[in-house]
DNA sequence: ATTGCTAAAAGG
């Protein structure tokens, strides 16, 4: 008898303790799914009540948002900062006199840069057009969708086929992206009270294109001092390169807050029992544990240790604390997705963080490359205007104001900042030893290898169960190998080494929240292998019964 | 644009 595969019912095709890749479903029966996949009718989710009780701010929507200054909450007195506005534009207006600063809209200078989104062919033709175009394009995907002018590789880009290749494929061929369902759009304003919890958006109207991504470094570096400061930020930018690629990500958590102190102790016992203590151990360990303690070991190997602790002492008293990375997922329902394969693209998104944020910190992140990849001349000096719009908005919290002996380096007045890092290359190079200051390599490690998915439910459920409720957390660790051989493969499909690859059979429910199911090669493909095997048993059955 | 688009990510 067939599995019946209903959307509240996925957990009878992968349950909590299957492994990712395991099946005892027979072919049959996985023909039967993939056949019911393209029957299931989407159902309108009409019972989701709105997150209206989310107070959301609703004017910073449009596309100034990537623009805007982000202050940390502590610096909130703008209006006795706006005063001084005009004074601090004379002065840094003095040093050029001459040079007019160019006012370029930011929408003017962007546009050409993004991907083409292609538009209104009939429903119809399109996924017969783009089942040709795919057969008949030869190009890389990262030739096609993500070389200039276009934009560079995201986090999302190399984590997204991780929920189905064929899936991400198909929304690239038709649309250039992936289109927000209403889904999405419900979890974008959840991370938008959250982050507006650790953050205030300032807009800046306009700058020239060395000027705005000096401004996204700028928010980084306050995104890490807000981090030492308060414990806590969210939505930090970080930028890096694999392969030759830049890949820019953003980070939805980094806090103080250990999410498990059980695994952590776990771990840290892990280490130490390996230097003879005895005591107790961990007993199963979990796939990501036999690495951890590598990686415990390959950063606490020398005296530099000692060194680095006394440096760090001058500038920070208390020793150094380790951070947690964390990304927040809200879903339509009020459960969790299995371990297995539905937690895929957000384990790979966390360890990628991970990575992108480590490789910063130890500085081994090619700037030039970067700003080479989106065009910027990285000696170019910021504008007069950015410059003094940036220090008018942005003043360090009066309590460090006080006592100057306790400022960290750069933590001046901005306008002096500024005027020390202004072109991008110096302001990376700030950028750098802020990481540095924050994530310092110590005996443990400052970024730490336990990794949480935060689930929160999108809409609200109940009256004492609003929307942004947290259902559960899921804690796991950092596993280099598995991270790794992930980035090799999928690299290798963004290059076109190798050919796109859909879901598994045990996968197939994914097929039923698919637009593309329909017209889906590789699903034909499956289906058309589930009826020969099938076929050939059916067979092999009827000879041994004569 | 009856919500469009942009930055990544947003979810399944």
């Amino acid at each position: 008898m067939a599995i019946s595969l209903s959307q509240n019912d996925t957990s009878t095709v992968t349950p909590d303790n299957a492994s990712d890749y395991g099946s005892d479903i027979d072919d049959e029966t996985a023909f039967s799914l993939l056949s019911q996949a393209e029957l299931q009718a989407p159902v309108e989710p009409s019972f989701l009540a709105s997150i209206e009780d989310i107070p959301i701010p609703v004017e910073h929507e449009s596309l100034e948002q990537r623009i805007h200054l982000r202050l940390s909450r502590l610096q909130q007195s703008l209006d006795s900062v706006r005063e001084s506005s005009a004074r601090i534009e004379a002065i840094v207006g003095a040093r050029r006199a001459q040079e007019a600063s160019v006012e370029i809209e930011y929408d003017e200078i962007n546009r050409g840069q993004f991907s083409p989104v292609r538009q209104d062919e009939s429903q119809a033709t399109q996924t017969q057009q783009e089942e040709v175009d795919l057969k008949t394009d030869t190009r890389s995907p990262i030739e096609r969708w993500r070389t200039k002018p276009k934009k560079p590789l995201s986090v999302t880009d190399l984590v997204s086929p991780a929920w189905c290749e064929q899936q991400y494929e198909y929304n690239l061929s038709k649309y250039g992206r992936i289109r927000a369902t209403k889904a999405m759009k419900e979890g974008s304003k959840v991370h938008k009270v959250l982050e507006e919890q650790v953050h205030t958006a300032v807009p800046v109207e306009t700058v020239s294109k060395e000027d705005a991504f000096g401004l996204r470094i700028w928010n980084t570096i306050e995104g890490l001092r807000t981090l030492r400061e308060d414990g806590l930020t969210r939505e930090l930018e970080v930028w890096g390169v694999l392969q030759g690629e830049v890949v820019i990500g953003i980070i939805d958590e980094i806090s103080t807050t250990c999410p498990d102190e059980q695994m952590e102790a776990d771990m840290l016992d892990g280490g130490a029992s390996k230097g003879g203590k005895k005591g107790k151990k961990v007993e199963q360990l979990a796939p990501g544990q036999q690495t951890l303690t590598d990686f415990l070991t390959s950063s606490q190997t020398n005296g530099l240790l000692q060194n680095d602790s006394a440096f760090l002492g001058t500038l920070h008293p208390e020793k150094p604390r380790t951070y947690y990375l964390k990304d927040i997922k809200t879903r339509q329902s009020r459960t969790l997705p299995g371990p297995g394969a539905a937690s895929r693209p957000t384990h790979m998104q966390l360890m990628l963080y991970h990575r992108l944020l480590t490789s910063l910190a130890a500085n081994e992140v090619p700037a030039d490359t970067v700003f080479t990849r989106y065009g910027l001349d990285p000696h170019t000096t910021f504008s007069d205007k950015f410059i003094a719009e940036i220090a008018n908005l942005n003043v360090p919290p009066p309590t460090s104001q006080n006592d100057s002996e306790a400022l960290e380096p750069g933590r001046e007045d901005p306008l002096t900042v500024l005027l020390a890092h202004n072109t991008l290359t110096a302001l990376w190079t700030l950028m750098i030893s802020e990481f540095q200051l924050t994530f310092p390599p110590t005996t443990s490690p400052s970024i730490s290898p336990l990794l949480t998915a935060s689930f929160r439910t999108a809409s609200a459920h109940s009256a004492t169960e609003p929307a942004g409720s947290i259902i559960g957390t899921r804690v796991f660790f950092f596993d280099p190998p598995i991270i790794n051989a992930y980035l090799r493969s999928e690299m290798a499909w963004w290059k076109g080494e190798r050919a796109t690859v859909g879901v598994e059979v045990e996968e197939a429910y994914k097929c039923a929240r698919c637009d593309f199911a329909e017209g889906c090669t590789w699903r034909r493909g499956r289906v058309e292998e589930g009826l020969r095997k099938a076929r050939l048993r059916r067979e092999g059955r009827g000879r041994s019964e004569v």
